[in-house]
DNA sequence: CATATGTCAGGTGGACTGACATAA
DNA sequence: CTTATGTCAGTCTACCTGACATAT
């Protein structure tokens, strides 16, 4: 008995690898929608997100903490600042930097994006149960932390 | 006690919005690698797949079977023509249409790029258990259901 | 007429590469 | 001399929009 039935190939469409970009895509569906109506993308919540979290600094650290990249840095620092989001002012202390810092109306701005992605979130996860929910993130951690740490 | 010591904001690293969009850009990359291995990238071998999972059919057909826009399925029918691993031939029953067919060629690079895709699922699911991935399966398998239910 | 098919041109968001000037 | 920073131009995959000619 130790060949069954014979097991048939799994067929794509039930491959964990596709699952998991299938959903991550109506996930990222799913926010960018959510932020696009507050007139934002991915990247402007994650630059707001970092400042908010850990203070001004400098393009290039920036990008470090949020994992945005340096030549997306200047681009996303550019809408921010034509819409009085973020300021850039140069670092005294070193004159190749940019020092970026939040606004009150950036915070404003962080406040509203926070609300739209706490209601995506509901909405990804409607078909699960809160116990289910924790599993799945529990899961994902794992997965994502291995394969950060082993690149 | 109906407000205990103050729920913390989740932080945008730990919403599961953002696991699933980070741990799905890891399958992604790892899937690309191994696909460009061999020459190939994600549209071809889901092509390829579907050709041979339900056999011969117009483009259009094609497209809503292996989910690919008709529009990427014009560049991507010629990339596989061109290397014979499909056949594109007029349907005499209705003269708009191409019927692709696999070629016996494409057939054996669909069988590469399973081999790849097979190794690719263990690589990604690595720090998970059997049971686990089975968990993390059955759960993503629901999400996604639950979204192209509701669109 | 309306619909279906194939084609082409183009745009998006996010991640990335390479080159470069400037400053440390 | 080497490194770090900011900027710019451009690539890539997957996804999507719109236009259009042709055939049903």
């Amino acid at each position: 008995m130790e060949n069954p039935p014979e097991d048939p190939p799994p067929g794509w469409q039930s491959l964990p690898s596709w699952l998991l970009t299938q959903t991550a895509q109506h996930a990222h569906r799913l926010v960018a929608d959510g932020f696009s109506a507050v007139g934002a993308r991915g990247y402007h919540y994650r630059l707001l997100a970092t400042l908010e979290e850990s203070g001004p600094a400098s393009q290039a650290t920036l990008g470090r903490r949020s994992g945005i990249h340096l030549s997306d840095m200047v681009a996303t620092v550019n809408d921010l600042a034509e819409r009085g989001l973020v300021e850039r002012a140069p670092d005294p202390a070193d004159r190749r930097r940019n020092v970026i810092s939040l606004t009150a109306a950036g915070r404003r701005q962080l406040r509203r994006l926070e609300k739209r992605l706490a209601e995506t979130q509901e909405e990804l996860l409607a078909p699960l149960s809160p116990r289910e929910r924790q599993r799945l993130t529990e899961l994902l951690s794992r997965l994502l932390d291995h394969h950060n740490r082993h690149p």
